[in-house]
DNA sequence: TTTACATATCGAGAATTATAGATATATTTG
DNA sequence: CAAATATATCTATAATTCTCGATATGTAAA
């Protein structure tokens, strides 16, 4: 963790939306419906899903996740034609600890 | 901690000096100069020192630390024409546990 | 190989934040 | 009380961020 990207994840956690975003994907389960296309894959919410969630539209969303892997909050994995997000608990450890 | 005052300390995060900031009062003894007018008193670092170690105009880190001070980043103890500024490692630690 | 769907990127106008100088307030000192 | 000093607030402009619709890209299904 450094200064840089310490302000850019200050920056992520700047705006509600996007904090809740981090919040609800503690618990995927129970804020978002279940991915029923996948047969074996349990490993974070697809972009769709965050997006209805939020009530903001796709392109902000997406923005916003991609900021968010950027600095290394979120995880993306794609699977087919989807995208999935977990949060990284490597860099919110690293975060709170440079902050603490 | 909730999310409106966790978004408020968020967005005090996202800039490097103010960031700074939190790093330098984790040390005052090691960026800032002792207040040799104060004998008995070591309880955080002036307006003025901050100000001059950041290298920003007054008014400008005047207005940081209010608003670190309002989302509860700093508390502030003023003595006299003097403001004295510090972490307040419970809001800190709030916000942390929050986030993790 | 079209078509449909999920996500990403672009471009623009609205909203917010950054930053400073000027000025106000509060306190100490002469 | 007047002058000096520390900090806070006001006002304004520049810079950045927000947010969306439009469009592009990538992938799967028909």
């Amino acid at each position: 963790m450094n200064l840089r990207i310490a302000t850019e994840i200050g920056k992520c956690l700047s705006n509600k939306t996007r904090f809740q975003i981090l919040e609800w994907l503690k618990e995927p389960e129970k804020h978002f419906p279940p991915h029923e296309t996948l047969k074996h894959f349990n490993d974070g919410v697809c972009v769709t899903y965050i997006q209805e969630k939020s009530g903001l539209s796709q392109s902000t969303i997406s923005t916003y996740l991609t900021n968010m892997e950027k600095c290394g909050l979120l995880i993306s994995t794609r699977h087919g034609k989807w995208s999935y997000l977990k949060r990284n608990e490597a860099t919110i450890k690293a975060f709170t600890e440079y902050l603490t």
